[in-house]
DNA sequence: GAGTATACTCAATGGTTCAGGAGTTAAAGA
DNA sequence: TCTTTAACTCCTGAACCATTGAGTATACTC
């Protein structure tokens, strides 16, 4: 009942902005750098799939760059799995 | 190793297509009259998504085709269970 | 044989995605 | 102050998806 996690959803990247509250233009400059991935990708068209790991994981962007950390420090933690 | 349910693989209608045989027209139509469902749905464009499984039952539909079956039919027997 | 049903197939419209590149704004560095 | 850098933001073109409605070929029914 009170599980959170696993909640099997799928998102492309519109769905992504809109939840996250990033804009399209900022997750794909985002993705461009490398500050997050996705989970997938359609071979058809290329399109790329995210879930809710990739929705927490921009929830805790967000907050980092509210407190104005530089991406490139985010992008550390990120790696270093400290994030 | 020999795993072969679950590969998490995640299709949009293009995929299901080319790794289907089926044209997209006829997935459209498909899935117009009910013979099977999207697995889900961006809520932001309601582009459809798909799965493994999706793709083993439109092979058994393929297969119940090619011997002429009728759609009624094949869609009794997905309902059913039988399929 | 004419009419109907089945199973697609095609076409049009509108919104979405991607990739790449260029532009912008504010802050940091020399 | 002038120049860089950081972090977006905007733009374009090609391909894709959804939806709707119309067209078609074959099979079935009367």
């Amino acid at each position: 009942m009170s599980e959170k996690r696993n909640m099997n959803e799928i998102y492309l990247i519109g769905d992504l902005a809109r939840l996250s509250g990033f804009s399209i233009d900022t997750l794909n400059y985002y993705l461009r750098i490398g500050l997050f991935k996705a989970k997938g990708r359609s071979m058809h068209n290329r399109y790329r799939y995210f879930d809710n790991e990739s929705l927490e994981l921009l929830n805790k962007i967000k907050e980092q760059r509210a407190k104005h950390m530089p991406i490139r420090y985010i992008k550390r933690r990120i790696e270093d799995g400290i994030l």
